[in-house]
DNA sequence: ACCTGAACACCGTTCAAGT
DNA sequence: ACCTGAACACCGTTCAAGT
Protein backbone atom coordinates (compact mmCIF):
# COMPACT_ATOMS: atom_id res chain seq x y z
CA UNK A 1 0.00 0.00 0.00
CA UNK A 2 1.17 3.18 -0.52
CA UNK A 3 2.38 5.66 2.62
CA UNK A 4 0.73 7.37 4.76
CA UNK A 5 -0.60 10.65 4.95
CA UNK A 6 1.64 13.62 6.12
CA UNK A 7 0.54 16.58 7.55
CA UNK A 8 2.14 19.46 5.40
CA UNK A 9 0.19 22.28 7.16
CA UNK A 10 -1.66 22.38 10.85
CA UNK A 11 -5.59 23.32 10.43
CA UNK A 12 -7.25 26.13 10.96
CA UNK A 13 -9.36 26.17 14.32
CA UNK A 14 -12.20 27.91 12.66
CA UNK A 15 -15.67 26.29 12.91
CA UNK A 16 -15.80 23.41 10.46
CA UNK A 17 -19.44 22.48 9.09
CA UNK A 18 -20.29 20.56 6.21
CA UNK A 19 -16.58 19.07 6.79
CA UNK A 20 -15.32 21.97 5.12
CA UNK A 21 -13.28 25.39 6.29
CA UNK A 22 -14.33 28.02 4.67
CA UNK A 23 -12.28 30.77 6.09
CA UNK A 24 -8.90 30.11 4.90
CA UNK A 25 -7.43 27.60 2.08
CA UNK A 26 -4.45 26.44 4.09
CA UNK A 27 -5.79 23.36 5.39
CA UNK A 28 -4.44 21.37 2.41
CA UNK A 29 -3.28 17.65 3.65
CA UNK A 30 -1.35 16.15 0.78
CA UNK A 31 -1.58 12.32 1.03
CA UNK A 32 -2.23 9.26 -1.20
CA UNK A 33 -4.30 7.58 0.71
CA UNK A 34 -7.99 8.52 1.07
CA UNK A 35 -9.04 11.74 2.78
CA UNK A 36 -11.80 14.22 3.11
CA UNK A 37 -10.24 16.68 0.57
CA UNK A 38 -9.45 13.73 -2.15
CA UNK A 39 -13.02 12.39 -1.90
CA UNK A 40 -14.51 16.20 -2.09
CA UNK A 41 -12.21 17.43 -4.94
CA UNK A 42 -13.52 13.79 -7.09
CA UNK A 43 -16.98 14.49 -6.33
CA UNK A 44 -16.77 18.08 -7.82
CA UNK A 45 -14.38 16.24 -10.74
CA UNK A 46 -17.64 14.24 -11.72
CA UNK A 47 -20.19 16.73 -10.29
CA UNK A 48 -18.85 19.27 -13.26
CA UNK A 49 -17.77 16.70 -16.10
CA UNK A 50 -21.00 14.26 -15.93
CA UNK A 51 -23.58 16.53 -13.69
CA UNK A 52 -25.64 15.34 -10.83
CA UNK A 53 -26.93 12.91 -11.98
CA UNK A 54 -23.45 10.97 -12.31
CA UNK A 55 -22.40 11.11 -8.82
CA UNK A 56 -22.86 7.96 -7.01
CA UNK A 57 -20.83 6.09 -4.09
CA UNK A 58 -19.66 3.97 -7.00
CA UNK A 59 -18.68 5.83 -9.23
CA UNK A 60 -17.01 8.19 -6.69
CA UNK A 61 -15.32 5.30 -5.42
CA UNK A 62 -13.67 3.93 -8.90
CA UNK A 63 -12.75 7.02 -9.76
CA UNK A 64 -10.80 6.97 -6.56
CA UNK A 65 -10.10 3.51 -7.13
CA UNK A 66 -11.35 1.80 -3.89
CA UNK A 67 -14.59 0.67 -2.24
CA UNK A 68 -17.87 2.14 -2.05
CA UNK A 69 -18.29 1.56 1.62
CA UNK A 70 -14.78 3.42 2.05
CA UNK A 71 -16.62 6.55 1.57
CA UNK A 72 -18.04 6.29 4.35
CA UNK A 73 -15.37 6.08 6.68
CA UNK A 74 -14.35 10.14 5.79
CA UNK A 75 -18.19 11.23 4.93
CA UNK A 76 -21.46 10.48 6.54
CA UNK A 77 -23.55 10.31 3.74
CA UNK A 78 -24.60 11.72 0.37
CA UNK A 79 -26.00 15.18 1.56
CA UNK A 80 -22.79 15.84 3.53
CA UNK A 81 -20.80 14.88 0.92
CA UNK A 82 -22.80 17.42 -1.47
CA UNK A 83 -22.75 20.23 1.14
CA UNK A 84 -18.90 19.91 1.37
CA UNK A 85 -18.67 20.40 -2.23
CA UNK A 86 -20.68 23.11 -2.49
CA UNK A 87 -18.93 24.43 0.54
CA UNK A 88 -15.63 23.93 -0.90
CA UNK A 89 -17.53 26.08 -4.34
CA UNK A 90 -18.92 28.57 -2.47
CA UNK A 91 -15.95 29.15 -0.78
CA UNK A 92 -13.83 29.72 -3.77
CA UNK A 93 -16.71 32.18 -5.67
CA UNK A 94 -16.35 34.46 -2.52
CA UNK A 95 -12.76 34.78 -2.61
CA UNK A 96 -12.62 35.60 -6.15
CA UNK A 97 -15.99 38.25 -5.75
CA UNK A 98 -14.07 41.57 -6.24
CA UNK A 99 -13.76 44.48 -3.29
CA UNK A 100 -15.79 47.47 -4.13
CA UNK A 101 -16.65 50.39 -2.14
CA UNK A 102 -20.30 51.00 -2.93
CA UNK A 103 -21.88 48.09 -0.82
CA UNK A 104 -24.67 47.98 -3.43
CA UNK A 105 -21.42 46.96 -6.10
CA UNK A 106 -20.46 44.66 -3.51
CA UNK A 107 -23.47 42.91 -3.53
CA UNK A 108 -24.23 42.66 -7.35
CA UNK A 109 -20.15 41.40 -6.85
CA UNK A 110 -21.54 38.64 -5.03
CA UNK A 111 -24.54 37.97 -6.89
CA UNK A 112 -22.75 37.79 -9.81
CA UNK A 113 -20.45 35.50 -8.81
CA UNK A 114 -22.74 33.38 -7.75
CA UNK A 115 -24.40 33.41 -11.01
CA UNK A 116 -21.60 32.68 -13.13
CA UNK A 117 -20.33 29.75 -10.36
CA UNK A 118 -24.18 28.28 -10.86
CA UNK A 119 -23.28 28.53 -14.87
CA UNK A 120 -20.32 26.83 -15.13
CA UNK A 121 -21.15 24.08 -11.62
CA UNK A 122 -25.08 24.02 -12.25
CA UNK A 123 -25.61 21.40 -9.24
CA UNK A 124 -25.08 24.15 -7.28
CA UNK A 125 -27.70 25.44 -7.30
CA UNK A 126 -29.77 22.10 -7.09
CA UNK A 127 -27.92 21.46 -3.45
CA UNK A 128 -28.20 25.05 -2.07
CA UNK A 129 -31.69 24.66 -2.58
CA UNK A 130 -32.04 21.26 -1.43
CA UNK A 131 -30.20 21.90 1.59
CA UNK A 132 -31.21 25.35 3.00
CA UNK A 133 -29.64 25.30 6.21
CA UNK A 134 -25.87 23.98 5.08
CA UNK A 135 -23.01 25.89 5.49
CA UNK A 136 -22.62 27.37 2.02
CA UNK A 137 -26.08 28.96 2.61
CA UNK A 138 -25.08 30.41 5.81
CA UNK A 139 -21.84 31.96 4.29
CA UNK A 140 -24.02 33.62 1.27
CA UNK A 141 -26.01 35.18 3.46
CA UNK A 142 -23.70 36.55 5.98
CA UNK A 143 -21.91 37.80 3.02
CA UNK A 144 -24.70 40.01 2.04
CA UNK A 145 -26.01 40.72 5.12
CA UNK A 146 -22.30 42.15 5.76
CA UNK A 147 -22.64 44.22 2.95
CA UNK A 148 -26.31 45.64 3.69
CA UNK A 149 -24.80 46.71 7.50
CA UNK A 150 -23.11 48.98 5.32
CA UNK A 151 -25.62 50.83 3.39
CA UNK A 152 -28.26 52.76 5.72
CA UNK A 153 -30.51 49.79 6.12
CA UNK A 154 -32.71 50.11 9.35
CA UNK A 155 -31.71 47.87 11.79
CA UNK A 156 -35.39 46.40 11.88
CA UNK A 157 -35.03 46.03 8.18
CA UNK A 158 -32.10 44.45 8.24
CA UNK A 159 -32.94 40.71 8.67
CA UNK A 160 -35.92 40.90 5.91
CA UNK A 161 -33.59 42.73 3.77
CA UNK A 162 -30.80 40.44 3.58
CA UNK A 163 -33.53 37.26 3.54
CA UNK A 164 -35.04 38.74 0.39
CA UNK A 165 -32.00 38.93 -1.70
CA UNK A 166 -30.96 35.60 -0.37
CA UNK A 167 -34.58 33.88 -1.92
CA UNK A 168 -34.06 35.81 -4.74
CA UNK A 169 -30.98 34.73 -5.01
CA UNK A 170 -31.85 30.92 -4.51
CA UNK A 171 -34.48 30.79 -6.49
CA UNK A 172 -32.40 31.80 -9.57
CA UNK A 173 -30.35 29.77 -8.58
CA UNK A 174 -32.41 26.36 -8.78
CA UNK A 175 -34.07 27.74 -11.89
CA UNK A 176 -31.11 27.66 -13.92
CA UNK A 177 -29.68 24.76 -12.48
CA UNK A 178 -33.02 22.95 -13.01
CA UNK A 179 -32.82 24.27 -16.67
CA UNK A 180 -29.03 22.91 -16.79
CA UNK A 181 -30.01 19.30 -15.40
CA UNK A 182 -32.94 18.98 -17.76
CA UNK A 183 -31.30 20.04 -21.02
CA UNK A 184 -29.13 17.73 -23.20
CA UNK A 185 -25.74 18.26 -21.83
CA UNK A 186 -25.14 19.75 -25.35
CA UNK A 187 -27.61 21.96 -25.53
CA UNK A 188 -26.37 25.87 -25.79
CA UNK A 189 -28.60 28.65 -24.08
CA UNK A 190 -29.65 30.08 -27.11
CA UNK A 191 -31.98 26.57 -28.22
CA UNK A 192 -33.19 25.87 -24.86
CA UNK A 193 -34.31 29.77 -24.59
CA UNK A 194 -35.73 29.09 -28.26
CA UNK A 195 -37.84 25.62 -26.81
CA UNK A 196 -38.89 27.49 -23.93
CA UNK A 197 -39.86 29.59 -26.38
CA UNK A 198 -41.96 27.06 -28.33
CA UNK A 199 -43.60 25.85 -25.75
CA UNK A 200 -44.76 29.11 -24.62
CA UNK A 201 -46.06 29.76 -28.13
CA UNK A 202 -48.42 26.85 -27.72
CA UNK A 203 -50.20 28.12 -25.04
CA UNK A 204 -53.47 29.64 -25.63
CA UNK A 205 -52.82 33.23 -26.07
CA UNK A 206 -56.43 34.34 -24.72
CA UNK A 207 -55.22 32.18 -21.00
CA UNK A 208 -51.84 33.08 -21.28
CA UNK A 209 -51.93 37.08 -22.61
CA UNK A 210 -48.49 37.94 -20.68
CA UNK A 211 -46.50 34.99 -21.50
CA UNK A 212 -47.82 35.57 -25.28
CA UNK A 213 -46.38 39.10 -24.62
CA UNK A 214 -43.35 38.15 -23.23
CA UNK A 215 -42.84 35.43 -25.81
CA UNK A 216 -41.57 38.63 -28.23
CA UNK A 217 -38.63 39.81 -25.93
CA UNK A 218 -37.47 36.30 -25.48
CA UNK A 219 -34.57 36.44 -28.09
CA UNK A 220 -33.09 39.87 -26.67
CA UNK A 221 -33.06 38.30 -23.75
CA UNK A 222 -30.13 38.17 -21.50
CA UNK A 223 -30.49 35.85 -18.29
CA UNK A 224 -27.70 37.25 -16.85
CA UNK A 225 -28.28 41.09 -16.96
CA UNK A 226 -32.52 39.82 -16.50
CA UNK A 227 -30.92 38.26 -12.55
CA UNK A 228 -28.81 41.87 -12.36
CA UNK A 229 -32.23 43.71 -12.70
CA UNK A 230 -34.21 42.02 -9.83
CA UNK A 231 -31.15 42.15 -8.04
CA UNK A 232 -31.71 46.16 -8.64
CA UNK A 233 -35.28 46.55 -7.88
CA UNK A 234 -34.84 44.69 -4.49
CA UNK A 235 -31.90 47.13 -3.82
CA UNK A 236 -34.13 49.93 -4.83
CA UNK A 237 -36.50 48.77 -2.57
CA UNK A 238 -34.82 48.35 0.42
CA UNK A 239 -33.30 51.73 0.12
CA UNK A 240 -36.48 53.19 -0.53
CA UNK A 241 -37.34 52.30 3.11
CA UNK B 1 -64.49 -6.03 -12.84
CA UNK B 2 -65.90 -2.84 -12.49
CA UNK B 3 -68.12 -0.78 -15.06
CA UNK B 4 -66.16 1.43 -17.48
CA UNK B 5 -66.24 5.43 -17.27
CA UNK B 6 -68.98 7.66 -18.38
CA UNK B 7 -67.84 10.76 -19.72
CA UNK B 8 -70.51 13.35 -17.40
CA UNK B 9 -69.03 16.30 -18.75
CA UNK B 10 -67.22 17.54 -21.82
CA UNK B 11 -63.64 18.57 -21.35
CA UNK B 12 -62.72 21.69 -22.21
CA UNK B 13 -60.51 22.19 -25.07
CA UNK B 14 -57.84 24.47 -23.63
CA UNK B 15 -54.14 24.05 -24.12
CA UNK B 16 -53.21 21.11 -22.16
CA UNK B 17 -49.75 20.85 -20.20
CA UNK B 18 -48.38 18.23 -17.68
CA UNK B 19 -51.57 16.57 -18.47
CA UNK B 20 -54.10 18.87 -16.42
CA UNK B 21 -55.95 21.56 -17.84
CA UNK B 22 -56.27 24.45 -15.54
CA UNK B 23 -58.52 27.14 -16.61
CA UNK B 24 -61.89 25.40 -15.72
CA UNK B 25 -62.57 23.09 -13.07
CA UNK B 26 -65.53 21.40 -14.95
CA UNK B 27 -63.18 18.39 -16.73
CA UNK B 28 -64.07 15.64 -13.98
CA UNK B 29 -64.30 12.19 -15.55
CA UNK B 30 -66.23 10.03 -12.60
CA UNK B 31 -65.06 6.35 -12.95
CA UNK B 32 -63.91 3.41 -11.22
CA UNK B 33 -61.50 2.28 -13.57
CA UNK B 34 -58.23 3.87 -13.50
CA UNK B 35 -57.61 7.16 -15.06
CA UNK B 36 -55.26 10.24 -15.00
CA UNK B 37 -57.59 12.02 -12.54
CA UNK B 38 -57.77 9.42 -9.71
CA UNK B 39 -53.85 8.37 -10.23
CA UNK B 40 -53.20 12.05 -9.46
CA UNK B 41 -55.74 12.73 -6.76
CA UNK B 42 -53.84 9.25 -4.84
CA UNK B 43 -50.99 10.63 -5.86
CA UNK B 44 -51.78 13.98 -3.85
CA UNK B 45 -52.70 12.60 -0.76
CA UNK B 46 -49.51 10.28 -0.80
CA UNK B 47 -47.44 13.35 -1.10
CA UNK B 48 -49.63 15.53 1.47
CA UNK B 49 -50.36 12.35 3.94
CA UNK B 50 -46.46 11.26 4.19
CA UNK B 51 -44.24 13.06 2.06
CA UNK B 52 -42.02 13.79 -0.99
CA UNK B 53 -40.25 10.75 -0.11
CA UNK B 54 -43.22 8.50 0.08
CA UNK B 55 -44.52 8.64 -3.62
CA UNK B 56 -42.67 6.13 -5.44
CA UNK B 57 -44.93 3.81 -7.96
CA UNK B 58 -45.45 0.80 -6.25
CA UNK B 59 -46.74 2.68 -3.33
CA UNK B 60 -49.27 4.75 -5.99
CA UNK B 61 -50.31 1.25 -7.02
CA UNK B 62 -51.16 -0.28 -3.45
CA UNK B 63 -53.41 2.70 -2.75
CA UNK B 64 -54.96 2.47 -6.40
CA UNK B 65 -54.96 -1.37 -5.30
CA UNK B 66 -53.09 -2.17 -9.39
CA UNK B 67 -49.73 -2.96 -10.59
CA UNK B 68 -47.40 -0.39 -10.74
CA UNK B 69 -46.96 -0.81 -14.67
CA UNK B 70 -50.40 0.16 -14.72
CA UNK B 71 -50.01 3.67 -13.90
CA UNK B 72 -47.48 4.36 -16.62
CA UNK B 73 -50.43 3.72 -19.46
CA UNK B 74 -51.65 7.31 -18.12
CA UNK B 75 -48.25 8.80 -17.02
CA UNK B 76 -45.46 9.07 -19.26
CA UNK B 77 -42.99 8.91 -16.10
CA UNK B 78 -42.77 10.54 -12.32
CA UNK B 79 -41.72 13.67 -13.62
CA UNK B 80 -44.81 13.89 -15.47
CA UNK B 81 -46.98 12.86 -12.55
CA UNK B 82 -45.45 15.14 -10.76
CA UNK B 83 -45.53 18.20 -12.73
CA UNK B 84 -49.55 17.21 -12.81
CA UNK B 85 -50.16 17.18 -8.98
CA UNK B 86 -48.65 20.58 -8.64
CA UNK B 87 -50.32 21.88 -11.71
CA UNK B 88 -53.67 20.76 -9.57
CA UNK B 89 -52.92 22.13 -6.40
CA UNK B 90 -51.46 25.70 -7.95
CA UNK B 91 -55.05 26.02 -10.29
CA UNK B 92 -56.50 25.22 -7.26
CA UNK B 93 -54.84 27.93 -5.36
CA UNK B 94 -54.85 30.55 -8.27
CA UNK B 95 -58.47 30.35 -8.26
CA UNK B 96 -59.17 30.81 -4.28
CA UNK B 97 -57.10 34.10 -4.46
CA UNK B 98 -59.02 36.80 -3.32
CA UNK B 99 -59.24 39.31 -5.99
CA UNK B 100 -58.27 43.07 -5.45
CA UNK B 101 -58.52 46.48 -7.14
CA UNK B 102 -54.99 47.11 -6.65
CA UNK B 103 -53.19 45.09 -8.76
CA UNK B 104 -49.94 45.18 -5.63
CA UNK B 105 -52.87 43.79 -3.28
CA UNK B 106 -53.42 40.92 -6.10
CA UNK B 107 -50.05 40.26 -5.88
CA UNK B 108 -49.07 40.31 -2.51
CA UNK B 109 -52.71 37.59 -2.38
CA UNK B 110 -50.95 35.49 -5.04
CA UNK B 111 -47.71 35.17 -3.28
CA UNK B 112 -49.55 34.53 0.47
CA UNK B 113 -51.43 32.26 -1.30
CA UNK B 114 -48.42 30.58 -2.64
CA UNK B 115 -46.49 30.46 0.73
CA UNK B 116 -49.89 29.19 2.85
CA UNK B 117 -50.01 26.44 -0.36
CA UNK B 118 -46.22 25.37 0.38
CA UNK B 119 -46.71 25.03 4.01
CA UNK B 120 -49.61 22.96 3.63
CA UNK B 121 -48.17 21.16 1.00
CA UNK B 122 -44.16 21.43 1.04
CA UNK B 123 -43.60 18.93 -1.73
CA UNK B 124 -44.80 21.93 -3.95
CA UNK B 125 -42.11 24.00 -3.36
CA UNK B 126 -40.00 21.27 -4.33
CA UNK B 127 -41.72 19.83 -7.29
CA UNK B 128 -41.82 24.16 -8.64
CA UNK B 129 -38.04 24.39 -8.67
CA UNK B 130 -36.96 20.83 -9.78
CA UNK B 131 -38.84 21.54 -13.11
CA UNK B 132 -38.89 25.55 -13.76
CA UNK B 133 -40.71 24.57 -17.41
CA UNK B 134 -43.81 22.98 -16.30
CA UNK B 135 -46.98 24.60 -16.70
CA UNK B 136 -47.20 25.42 -12.54
CA UNK B 137 -44.80 28.01 -13.05
CA UNK B 138 -46.14 29.69 -16.29
CA UNK B 139 -49.38 30.01 -14.78
CA UNK B 140 -47.54 31.58 -11.72
CA UNK B 141 -45.69 33.61 -14.00
CA UNK B 142 -48.84 34.77 -16.01
CA UNK B 143 -50.56 35.69 -13.06
CA UNK B 144 -48.47 38.09 -11.69
CA UNK B 145 -47.18 39.93 -15.24
CA UNK B 146 -50.75 40.15 -15.78
CA UNK B 147 -51.30 41.81 -12.21
CA UNK B 148 -47.75 43.96 -13.25
CA UNK B 149 -49.21 45.30 -16.34
CA UNK B 150 -52.36 46.56 -14.29
CA UNK B 151 -49.24 48.67 -12.89
CA UNK B 152 -47.66 51.91 -14.08
CA UNK B 153 -44.41 49.68 -14.99
CA UNK B 154 -42.63 50.46 -18.61
CA UNK B 155 -43.17 48.41 -21.02
CA UNK B 156 -39.19 47.41 -21.02
CA UNK B 157 -39.21 46.53 -17.50
CA UNK B 158 -41.99 44.15 -17.32
CA UNK B 159 -40.27 41.18 -18.32
CA UNK B 160 -37.43 41.65 -15.85
CA UNK B 161 -40.14 42.60 -12.97
CA UNK B 162 -42.25 39.48 -13.32
CA UNK B 163 -38.98 37.31 -13.00
CA UNK B 164 -38.21 39.08 -10.15
CA UNK B 165 -40.96 38.32 -8.48
CA UNK B 166 -41.09 35.27 -9.49
CA UNK B 167 -37.80 33.83 -8.77
CA UNK B 168 -38.10 35.30 -4.97
CA UNK B 169 -41.37 33.81 -4.77
CA UNK B 170 -39.84 30.39 -5.90
CA UNK B 171 -36.41 30.31 -3.94
CA UNK B 172 -38.45 31.23 -1.00
CA UNK B 173 -40.48 28.41 -1.91
CA UNK B 174 -37.93 25.31 -2.25
CA UNK B 175 -36.34 26.77 0.93
CA UNK B 176 -39.29 26.00 2.85
CA UNK B 177 -40.33 23.07 1.41
CA UNK B 178 -36.34 22.13 1.84
CA UNK B 179 -36.48 22.42 5.41
CA UNK B 180 -39.97 20.73 6.00
CA UNK B 181 -38.94 18.11 3.81
CA UNK B 182 -35.46 17.71 6.35
CA UNK B 183 -37.17 17.97 9.38
CA UNK B 184 -38.70 15.25 11.66
CA UNK B 185 -42.75 14.70 10.63
CA UNK B 186 -43.36 15.94 14.18
CA UNK B 187 -41.45 18.66 14.64
CA UNK B 188 -43.09 22.35 14.55
CA UNK B 189 -41.99 25.36 13.13
CA UNK B 190 -41.03 27.14 17.07
CA UNK B 191 -38.51 23.91 17.29
CA UNK B 192 -37.33 23.79 13.82
CA UNK B 193 -36.42 28.09 14.24
CA UNK B 194 -34.68 26.87 17.76
CA UNK B 195 -32.45 24.23 15.99
CA UNK B 196 -31.41 26.36 12.96
CA UNK B 197 -30.62 29.26 15.78
CA UNK B 198 -28.45 26.67 17.58
CA UNK B 199 -26.34 25.65 14.41
CA UNK B 200 -26.10 29.50 13.77
CA UNK B 201 -25.19 29.81 17.29
CA UNK B 202 -22.15 27.42 17.13
CA UNK B 203 -20.65 29.78 14.06
CA UNK B 204 -17.77 31.74 14.97
CA UNK B 205 -18.78 35.25 15.92
CA UNK B 206 -15.80 37.14 14.59
CA UNK B 207 -16.41 35.25 11.41
CA UNK B 208 -20.23 35.29 10.67
CA UNK B 209 -20.86 38.67 13.11
CA UNK B 210 -24.27 39.20 10.92
CA UNK B 211 -25.78 35.89 11.44
CA UNK B 212 -24.88 36.33 15.44
CA UNK B 213 -26.53 39.94 14.90
CA UNK B 214 -29.80 38.22 13.32
CA UNK B 215 -29.86 35.94 15.81
CA UNK B 216 -31.04 38.04 18.06
CA UNK B 217 -33.92 38.51 15.75
CA UNK B 218 -34.99 35.12 15.14
CA UNK B 219 -37.32 34.55 18.23
CA UNK B 220 -39.86 36.91 17.06
CA UNK B 221 -39.32 36.04 13.61
CA UNK B 222 -42.48 35.50 11.38
CA UNK B 223 -41.31 33.31 8.12
CA UNK B 224 -44.95 34.89 6.32
CA UNK B 225 -44.36 38.09 7.46
CA UNK B 226 -40.94 38.38 6.22
CA UNK B 227 -42.01 36.18 3.10
CA UNK B 228 -43.86 39.50 2.50
CA UNK B 229 -41.58 42.03 3.07
CA UNK B 230 -39.58 40.83 0.08
CA UNK B 231 -42.46 40.82 -1.91
CA UNK B 232 -42.87 44.64 -0.85
CA UNK B 233 -39.35 45.44 -1.50
CA UNK B 234 -39.71 44.04 -4.79
CA UNK B 235 -42.74 46.01 -5.47
CA UNK B 236 -41.28 49.04 -3.96
CA UNK B 237 -38.09 48.35 -6.45
CA UNK B 238 -40.21 48.06 -9.67
CA UNK B 239 -42.73 51.08 -8.96
CA UNK B 240 -39.14 53.04 -7.89
CA UNK B 241 -37.93 52.87 -11.68
C1' DA C 1 -57.58 -0.92 -24.66
C1' DC C 2 -56.09 -1.55 -20.38
C1' DC C 3 -54.00 -4.02 -16.57
C1' DT C 4 -50.61 -7.26 -14.07
C1' DG C 5 -46.43 -8.13 -11.80
C1' DA C 6 -42.01 -10.07 -12.52
C1' DA C 7 -37.62 -8.49 -14.21
C1' DC C 8 -33.92 -5.09 -15.21
C1' DA C 9 -30.71 -1.87 -14.08
C1' DC C 10 -29.88 0.87 -10.99
C1' DC C 11 -29.50 3.46 -6.08
C1' DG C 12 -27.56 4.76 -0.81
C1' DT C 13 -26.02 2.51 3.00
C1' DT C 14 -24.33 -1.23 6.08
C1' DC C 15 -21.20 -4.46 7.77
C1' DA C 16 -18.50 -8.67 8.26
C1' DA C 17 -14.13 -9.54 6.93
C1' DG C 18 -9.73 -8.19 5.83
C1' DT C 19 -4.94 -5.37 6.39
C1' DA D 1 -7.37 2.85 11.82
C1' DC D 2 -8.73 2.27 7.50
C1' DC D 3 -10.33 -0.27 3.45
C1' DT D 4 -12.99 -3.93 0.66
C1' DG D 5 -16.93 -5.45 -1.68
C1' DA D 6 -20.85 -8.32 -1.15
C1' DA D 7 -25.46 -7.81 0.64
C1' DC D 8 -29.77 -5.32 1.87
C1' DA D 9 -33.59 -2.78 0.96
C1' DC D 10 -34.98 -0.03 -1.91
C1' DC D 11 -35.92 2.84 -6.59
C1' DG D 12 -38.14 4.10 -11.80
C1' DT D 13 -39.21 1.88 -15.79
C1' DT D 14 -40.10 -1.87 -19.15
C1' DC D 15 -42.50 -5.53 -21.09
C1' DA D 16 -44.33 -10.16 -21.94
C1' DA D 17 -48.41 -12.01 -20.71
C1' DG D 18 -52.99 -11.69 -19.54
C1' DT D 19 -58.26 -9.85 -19.91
Amino acid sequence: MEPRSIILEHRSNHVKMDGVAVTTGRSARRTDALSQERIIAAAIEILDDEGEGALTFRALARRLSTGAGAIYWHVANKDELLAATTSAVIARVMRAVPRHDDPRDGIRGIALGLFDAIDDHPWIGSELSRQPLQLANTVIFEEIGSKLQALDVAAGSLFDAASALANYIWGAASQNAANARNAPRDMDRATALALAAERWAALDPAEYPFVHQVLAQLPEHDDREQFLAGIDFILAGIAGR
